[in-house]
This record gives C-alpha cells, structure tokens and sequence, in this order.
DNA sequence: TTGTATGCGTTATCAT
DNA sequence: ATGATAACGCATACAA
C-alpha cells in the first residue's frame, strides 16, 4: 500500500486526490465539502486503501474510543459473560474494549490499571480484588460488584433482594429448614450481601437457618463434611439450601446426589448467577439470575457519561428467580 | 494532576526535574543517564504520577504492543478459554488485547479487521466464519481453525487426528458399531476434518459407522430423530457415538438418557473440545481435549514474529483423550 | 468553501 | 552524557 509499503497516510490521499490535507481530514470525519471534492477524495482513498491512524488521531483530540475491561478471567462463564455483555455495549456506542485478565492478582489490577491509564483510555470498568486499588483521577472509572466508596460509582445486582427471593422461593416450596452457604473472599463487595438478604428473609418468615461460610483456599471437602454432619439415617437435616454461586450449588448438588439424597425431592437448591451449559442452554440449577446485560450497559453509559463525578455511587440493578431443575417447579 | 487537571507530560517532568526533555525520554525507556539525573527524574515522575502517553509513542514508533482478537462471542466455554488463552499468552509478551465479538457475522468480521487496522494493531488473530475476509498484507494476521490459503498462517488442533483417535478410543473400548454426528458450516474449516478423521479409522478398523450432519440452522430435535430412528425395542443401533462438539455431545447424552438408553453401559460418547463445568471442574464428557493454552501461545509467537511471510501455512497442534464419564474407563 | 500552519506528546538525530 | 529540534499523522484555527 502507499509508496513504499507502509500504509498510506492523510498526506499521500491528498497527493492522490490533488487537494490539500485539511479537506482530506474533513471529507473523513464527515465534514461538508465541496461535492467534487469529496467524490475526489473518496475515490483516492478506496485506492490506496487508506485508513485513519487512530493514534494519530487520539493524540490530537485526546479521545480513544477505548475502555479498559478488568476481570479475573474468561474462564468462569460469570465473568466471560459479563465481558461478552460490556463488548457488545461498548460497541454499539462504537468503542473499543482492552481486555485485561487480573488472575484475582491485586499487584496485577494495578499494573493492569497503570497500564490502561498510559493507554489513555476513556475510562475503565473493573471487577476488582484489590481493597486499595489506585487509579489517577483523571480517568473514569466504574467499579461492579465492590464499592470503594462514595468517589467511584458501583454497579452490582441487588444481591441482598437476590438473597431475600432465594430464602422465599424455598419457603414458598414449602422449606421450613434452610441453609445457606459460600465460599468466598471476606473483603467487603456487593455479594457478601446475598447472605443478609437470606438470613434476613428467614428471620422474616421464621424459619431456622444454618450458614456455612468458609474462606477462600478452603478445600471444597469442607462442605462435603458438613453435609455429612447433618445427615441422619439418610435425611438432611435442611430441606432448602441456598448457595452464593450456581458453581458451588452445581458441586453440592453432585454430593448429594452422590449420598443418595434427592434433589430436589429431599432437599432444594438455589444458586446465584444464571449459568448456563455451554453459555446458551440450560440452567445449571435453579438460580437467582443477575441482569448482565443490564449491568453491562449501565456501566457503559456511566463510563462515557461525561458527568461521572455526580453518578450515583452505588446502583443496584434487580435479579430474578429461575427455574432449573433443582427446586420443585 | 499536573499543573491544570490533565495529565502531566514529558515536558511537565522535565521541568519539574529541571533536565531536558529528551532526558526524561531516555530515563523511561531505560537509556542510561547521569545518576543523579535519572533520580531527579524519576522523583519528578513519583511526584507528578506521570504516565507516558502510549498514543504519542505508538504515533512515533509505529509499534502499538496491542493484538486484535476476533472470536464470535465469549459466551461459548470454547471461545471463553481461546480468548483467556491468548490474552495470557499476549499478557506475558508485554502485550494488550483488543477483544471483538463478531457474532459469526461476516460484514461485522469485516468491519473489525478495518477497525483493528485503523487501530494500527501489531496484529490480528482470528477465528473467522469469513471465507472472504479482506485484510490488507500490512498488517500480520492468523487465522485460528480456518485455512485462508498459503498467504495467511492458521493454526489449529490436529482435528484429522482427533477424529481418529476417538474412533480408535470407542473401539478399543468394544464398541464395533459407530456414530458421528455434527451440526456445523459447510465452511471448509479445518475441524471439518473431525469427522474425515473419524471415517478413515473406522475403515481402517473395518467397522462400520452412520453420519449424521445437518446444516447450521437446524433445530436440535432432527438430532433427537434421528436417534429415535435408530432405537429398536429401547436398544440403539451404535454403541459409540463421536460428537463433533463437547456441547452437541452433552445434549446428546441427555437426550439418551431421557430416552431411557444407559451412558455409557449401552453407548459409549466422545466430545470434542475439552470444556469443564464452570470451566474448572469435570469435563462434561469424555472428550478429545484441544491444546488451548498452545494454541494461543503458537498464535502469539508467530504474530509478534517479523517473519510471518515464511511461517508454516498450517500448524497442527496435538490432541488428547480423556475421560470424562461418557466412556467406559 | 479550501488551503496553510501549528501543535498534540513522544522519539531520535543532531550539535554541544 | 546532555539539550535543542525535527518529525510521526492528524485536527483545527485561521487565512485566503
């Protein structure tokens, strides 16, 4: 392309065209021109296949038209969806998405962060570990599902409603001995609140609860054991359970199973999330199934809001119930 | 930050430092300076929190450090893994990626490369749906599971081999009567060459074998009848059955079941892909698992490699079975 | 309406 | 070894 091989620039389509350099810039961000003139340019540019350096531009205007997506991985459907979500929002308002994986690795969130900054995105959206994340203030950023206070907007589900309708959907099945029970990090984000939501509905309804909460690094068998702790002859002593993730209900529903109690005839289980086999078919179990989409575009429009600084600084979006085969329907 | 609320920049360091410009450059890209200077300035740079402007050194340099990853979506487990896969892989070469969900769709595939090239992207990695996919030769590209031809590098997992190794599998497993089953493009893309593999042991072996492939578009239940036209007296006619997918081969396995045909006491099921619940938990299915992590470090190599018109034109990339409860171990 | 000139923040080539 | 200066490709204010 161009003379030599490298790509054409403004300067050579204007060489082509026989107009001046300016009229070129125009005739591509969709500035009037002179009819003739515009029909010349166009035609030098499907030419010499030209196409805008979005460096040379971004340095110019100091706008990217690219935001920066931190999340632990693509590994865990959670998080690939929701990354599926913000690309799809972020390119309907036409922008780009950097993809950053952090590993949990709060070091790594920050270089991450650093990294994104020197990229002069236009904001960042991130899902982060790190408590004491540092990010300059001159780029936007939009935090889900951990609050880091009044200064920086969050976007989470309504994790504590979401509690709330498992604990009723169980009673509602006619659960009167529920469980609740996580493995997780014992920082303080948004889905820690799922547990109050829970005990606070059993409170509500009056029905006893057991929480079985351990820490992250925990090997799974810890719940196995405690399954085991309330199994007499062959019953659990719950009939409902509630787990904080489609992932550990999927688990607790396989050691069930493999004890031979029956889900959900002997006991019921609600996960959280909305997982589905392969992306797009079932649910893995009943479940409480968060907004993704929802979250993703109001993150979107909050990171390219201009007035990022009066957002609320926490928005909760509302979950619903679904049926998947481990509840009674 | 800075003196006004914008970034600070090189010119903002070198008169906080009191040094030239060109000073501060040669103390960010790790040129040697004068001791005492390289402190002054890298105690400017603490101070200021100054970020070197990645757009005004790529607009320089010609070198962005960033990789557009085109994949249909990240909702798909596969997808999911490839892109986590890669961005690892660019992670580690001090690289960014650039992700975009095209949906399968050719015109937005399209659309991409043209952005990723305004982008001015080092370069392109691909799983295309395409076959006429235009990219100017500037711009390296490779192309994951399809073949462009000589020009373009793909690179892949040994489908051919695979196939084979899944037919071999069910019959050292005792199966002597065998099924392939596929829903996919009439694309020649290379995990066509699943089922070509497949055939070619099962002649070998002298057994036969039954295909059933259907177009894209086809509603899952011509699967379901096609089963259901082989079942005489709650017996199937195979007793091994290769799936084309790890996702097909799941549904299969239910659709079995439900029909009353034991997994794998009466038919043995191989997959393809290698997916994990939740992606880190059992394979859904014995499956003939695809080398993802090389995949995309293969991908990576040869992107970032200055000699990509000599690279191989295909790359195959070994297989592997395993065990994931559709198979008698 | 079209053309010209300046500067965005950086690197690199010069003299010093 | 250090400091001044010219590009990189583009947008834009200004002059024609």
């Amino acid at each position: 392309m161009g003379e030599s091989g490298s790509a054409p620039t403004m300067k050579d389509v204007a060489r082509e065209a026989g107009v001046a350099l300016g009229t070129v810039s125009k005739v591509m961000n969709g500035i009037p021109v002179g009819e003739s003139y515009r029909v010349r340019v166009e035609e030098a540019v499907a030419k010499l296949n030209y196409r805008v350096n979005s460096y040379a531009k971004g340095l110019k205007t100091n706008k990217t038209y690219t935001v920066a997506v931190l999340v632990p991985n693509l590994v865990s459907p959670f998080f690939a969806r929701l990354a599926n979500s913000i690309n799809r929002a972020l390119s309907q308002k036409k922008h780009r998405m950097l993809l950053f994986a952090t590993d949990y690795d709060p070091d790594q969130e920050q270089e991450y962060v650093i990294l994104a900054e020197q990229q002069k995105v236009d904001g960042i959206i991130c899902l982060s570990y790190n408590p004491e994340l540092k990010v300059s203030d001159n780029v936007p950023l939009v935090s889900i599902d951990r609050y880091f206070g009044a200064k920086i907007p969050c976007v989470a589900s309504d994790n504590y409603g979401g509690g709330r309708i498992a604990a009723e959907k169980l009673y509602e099945n006619g659960c009167r001995n529920l469980a609740f029970m996580r493995i997780g990090s014992k920082l303080t984000n948004e889905p820690n609140k799922r547990k109050d939501g829970f005990t606070s509905a059993c409170e509500a309804l009056d029905i006893p609860y057991t929480l079985k909460i351990v820490d992250d690094g925990t090997p799974y068998s810890a719940f196995e054991d405690f399954l085991r702790e309330h199994l007499r002859d062959g019953k659990l002593d719950f009939d409902g359970i509630f787990c904080v993730t489609d992932s550990l209900a999927y688990q607790i529903v396989r050691s069930l199973r493999a004890m031979g109690v029956r889900v959900p005839e002997d006991v019921q289980i609600i996960g959280f999330d909305g997982t589905k086999y392969f992306g797009d078919q079932d649910y893995f179990c009943s479940t409480i199934v968060q907004p993704l989409d929802q979250i993703a575009e109001t993150c979107v429009e909050m990171i390219l809001e201009k007035a990022l600084s009066k957002a609320p600084s926490l928005v909760c979006l509302p979950v619903q119930y679904a049926y998947g085969g481990t509840t009674r329907q």
